[in-house]
RNA sequence: GGCGGCGUAGCCAAGUGGUAAGGCAGAGGUCUGCAAAACCUUUAUUCAGCGGUUCAAAUCCGCUCGCCGCCUCCA
């Protein structure tokens, strides 16, 4: 079965097929570095991140560029009011997007461009652009001819006539079209600047992305990603630049991911709904703000809220709670291969996991090569969860066989979470940290905890069932759930 | 104003022509000293509404209502 991705550039799901078979080059657009980064930040990346891991579990071999935009009027902006140099802004916030990714745990790119580093390339682009007819120089400026591009607007399928109608567009006398945009911006005082043919000046934004992607993956390669947001004028702007000046088919694939919302509304900075990735992983793990952010399809809006925040951790807890269930039974165990064990007698329970666990590869890559839809492939591994769960309560004798379906599910599961960057710890360790987290919150400590439910285990050895429920609802009133099993008694925060 | 997207159970969310995945929450049962956890069963004759195409539609077409996005920096 083929790979499908949905194009924004066709409006449809094609057939991936990579220009070089078996290779892949891609570029996402990272951040430009002026700000903290917030959860669409985090979405886009996580994406990202996944198709990546996906794309390499499919056996290809894949060149992934992410940038850093580290030049920009915002940078300055801020280097102004803060009364610093601009690097200053940009090497901070890069080393904050650096932390947050790899809190996420994302994969590392295999390049990571910085504009300010290609100003070089930036420079003969620009240059290559003039003399092609494609961009012209007014003052200490140069503008991309946008009329001169006839497919320009291509990807965000609209027309010059449509943009201009009712948007507001800065009348600027020295642009030929008001569309047009800038490739190079004349540094004023006190601005920073690269030499130019055009005098001191920086890079627009935009062209940065040209030079980068075409420097290290070549004028045309496969993937080109971002949010949905980028669609104009920044990939619009890319194409333009990119197509003009090689002649050639800039990008095969464009995609999109969807926004994060709070209340139905985008999160954004100009209205002051965001909340910062730093924010977020202090009250939530990051495997759970991984699988929220997994758990509907990428091109999808997705509500951020507490509850939808909950909710995610309750259900990459039950995955993790049927992990450390099997670890439990196998008890250090590595049972044989489970093809190689031919049980006497199946249960129907038995039959069940053996056939889910037995077609969950299968079923993971369906779902992920219809444009990588992790929500789907959740769902999938629910499935066999359930499963599990079943035979962990209902087979009562753990047959070598048993043991080696469980251990293949277990396997098989985590295979499935490496690709989507979650279920990476220990389960019991994993179960622990969430609860630990949760108890912090408490006015109660483990210590405190552990000595009632000691207090209570001896009440119940001697049928002191009025004091043994005491204690039980006076941990219930902090929070504090009590569960008795075979193994002895455990709690977890409610 | 122009262009585009979305509307599936209490909530989240898959499903683009063949008769509604999954998660959370809820109810009943098994287990338990009683609970909890886990498991089992159960919760949408129906996919915003109204028409149309089809043997067959949540899925295709048209209209209406509601929400959102882009057109300006934005993942």
């Amino acid at each position: 079965m083929a790979l499908r991705v949905y194009n924004t550039l066709s409006a449809r799901k094609e057939e991936f097929v990579p220009l070089e078979p078996g290779k892949v080059k891609m570029y996402v657009c990272g951040v430009t570095v002026y700000d903290h980064c917030h959860i669409g930040h985090a979405r886009a990346n996580v994406v990202f991140d996944v198709i990546y891991r996906y794309l390499r579990y499919r056996g290809m071999d894949v060149t992934y560029v992410r940038n850093y935009t580290d030049i920009d009027d915002k940078i300055i902006n801020r280097a102004n009011r803060e009364g610093v140099p601009f690097h200053e802004i940009s090497e901070r916030f890069i080393r904050e997007f650096d932390r947050d990714m790899e809190q996420l745990g994302l994969l590392l790119p295999n390049v990571q461009p910085k504009a300010t580093e290609h100003v070089g390339e930036i420079i003969s682009l620009v240059q290559e652009l003039i003399d092609k007819g494609f961009a012209y120089q007014a003052g200490g400026d140069v503008y991309f001819c946008v009329e001169r591009f006839d497919p320009y607007l291509k990807l965000s399928k609209r027309s010059l006539e449509e943009m201009q109608a009712g948007a507001r567009i800065d009348v600027d006398e020295r642009k030929r079209h008001p569309m047009d945009f800038a490739l190079w911006k004349e540094a004023k005082p006190g601005e920073p600047f690269w030499e130019s043919p055009w005098g001191r000046g920086r890079p627009g934004w935009h062209i940065e992305c040209s030079a980068m992607s075409m420097k290290y993956l070549g004028e045309t390669f496969d993937i080109h990603g971002g949010g949905k947001d980028l669609i104009f004028p920044h990939h619009e702007n890319e194409i333009a630049q990119s197509e003009a000046a090689t002649g050639r088919r800039f990008v095969k694939y464009w995609l999109h991911n969807g926004f994060v919302n709070i209340n139905s509304e985008k999160m954004s900075k100009s209205l002051g709904n965001f909340f910062t990735i730093k924010e977020v992983l202090d009250k939530y793990d990051s495997e759970v703000l991984r699988f929220f952010l997994l758990s509907a399809h990428y091109r999808s809006p997705l509500d951020f809220s507490d509850q939808n925040l909950d909710e995610a951790e309750a259900g990459l807890a039950r995955i993790y709670k049927a992990l450390a269930g099997i670890e439990e039974v196998l008890a250090g165990e590595t049972p044989d291969s489970v093809e190689k064990i031919t049980p006497v007698s199946m249960k129907e329970a038995e039959r069940e996991l053996h056939e889910k666990s037995g077609s969950i590869r299968e079923r993971f890559k369906e779902a992920m090569d219809d444009d990588f839809n992790t929500a789907q492939a959740f769902g999938n591994v629910f499935d066999l969860v359930r499963s599990i769960n079943r035979v962990l309560v209902e087979s009562t004798e753990k047959s070598g066989f048993i043991k080696a379906l469980l251990a293949d599910s277990r396997d098989k599961i985590r295979g499935i979470g490496g690709v989507l960057g979650i279920l990476t710890s220990e389960p019991v360790a994993y179960l622990e940290r969430i609860r630990g987290r949760k108890v912090a919150d408490l006015p109660i400590s483990v210590d405190e905890i552990e000595r009632l439910i000691a207090e209570r285990t001896a009440a119940r050895k001697s049928k002191d069932f009025k004091r043994s429920d005491e204690i039980r609802d006076a941990l219930l009133a902090r929070n504090i759930v009590v569960l008795d099993g075979p193994q002895g008694t455990t709690w977890k925060v409610k």
